[in-house]
DNA sequence: TATTGTTATACTCTATAACTATA
DNA sequence: TATAGTTATAGAGTATAACAATA
């Protein structure tokens, strides 16, 4: 589904635009093959467990701690009103559960079942992608990895990590 | 959108899965958060040109060449019955046209118009991913970020390319 | 018979706007 | 009055199955 998206960089350098030099055009390739693949392999471990990726990522959120439907449409980056339909699909499936909150009567707190704690696990242990690819790659060559994301990453701006909002 | 992947791996190891170690959890979630990065700003520059972001990638495709309707499915890793959909809101607009294939009347081939091909550069140029967050980089830095790369995806099974398929 | 593209159908995700119950 | 969550609605993407035209 992502495939297209480096592809379509390759010929920028036949443009009017800033000029971009063969390196970064080929850094910028892979790295959207690398997006392509996390997003392939992500929405098939969510399959896998009969998930959407949108309910996959709702799970796992709330694998780590219950939060107001509020927060979690903040997480996920849409609408309050789309996270009433994913959790009710979810809580259909008796994964998720909404549960009120003591301190505001108009909150409600969505939170995994015992079942979706278990559907959630299963799917992290099914995202590959956290082993093979890395696997290549020695220890030192990891460490020089790291850096390099970090400095790419912090060179720009809007960005916070990993957890979002 | 993508925000919450990275952070669902961050407790891994307290798991019974086959232990992953600290080091490779976090250049996981800098991966993670590459990815969200990656596809915000692909989302906006879509949405900048008034384009979905299927309807921005088929786009992107269609300006390097044209292609059939079958072929652009396997690109977009979707049912040839949605490029149907996709085509049909792009050619409203002016922006692709079907030609017959002289070879086999059964193929309709997808191109983009002129101003079609104006917009998929002007998308191009919007997608300031592929500018700012390796500025930071020096060139050598982007030699071994170029490296590292290459080495994580030819480590690892299913990779074609940027272009896929 | 097999293939290409389309249609019909159903589901999910998405944003917007209006509603309710609380605060 | 402001906020949290929901409902209603409409548009887009997705897969499946059935279909017409062509090979």
């Amino acid at each position: 589904m992502m495939s297209s998206i480096g592809g379509s960089l390759e010929r920028m350098s036949t443009q009017k635009t800033p000029r971009i030099d063969p390196l970064t055009v080929e850094v910028v390739d892979l790295i959207g093959t690398v997006v392509a693949r996390y997003h392939e392999e992500y929405e098939e471990a969510a399959s896998e467990h009969a998930l959407t990726g949108a309910q996959a990522r709702l799970l796992s959120l709330l694998s780590l701690e219950p939060l107001p439907m509020r927060r979690l449409a903040q997480k996920l980056k849409c609408e309050p009103s789309n996270v009433t339909g994913i959790v009710d699909r979810l809580e259909a499936r008796g994964l998720v559960e909404r549960r009120p909150d003591p301190a505001d009567r108009r909150v409600k707190l969505a939170a995994v079942t015992v079942e979706g704690l278990g559907v959630a696990r299963s799917l992290r242990d099914s995202l590959r992608f956290a082993r093979e690819p890395l696997a290549g790659l020695s220890r030192e060559e990891r460490v020089s990895l790291r850096g390099l994301l970090l400095r790419m990453l912090s060179g720009s701006a809007g960005v916070g990590g990993p957890g979002g909002s």
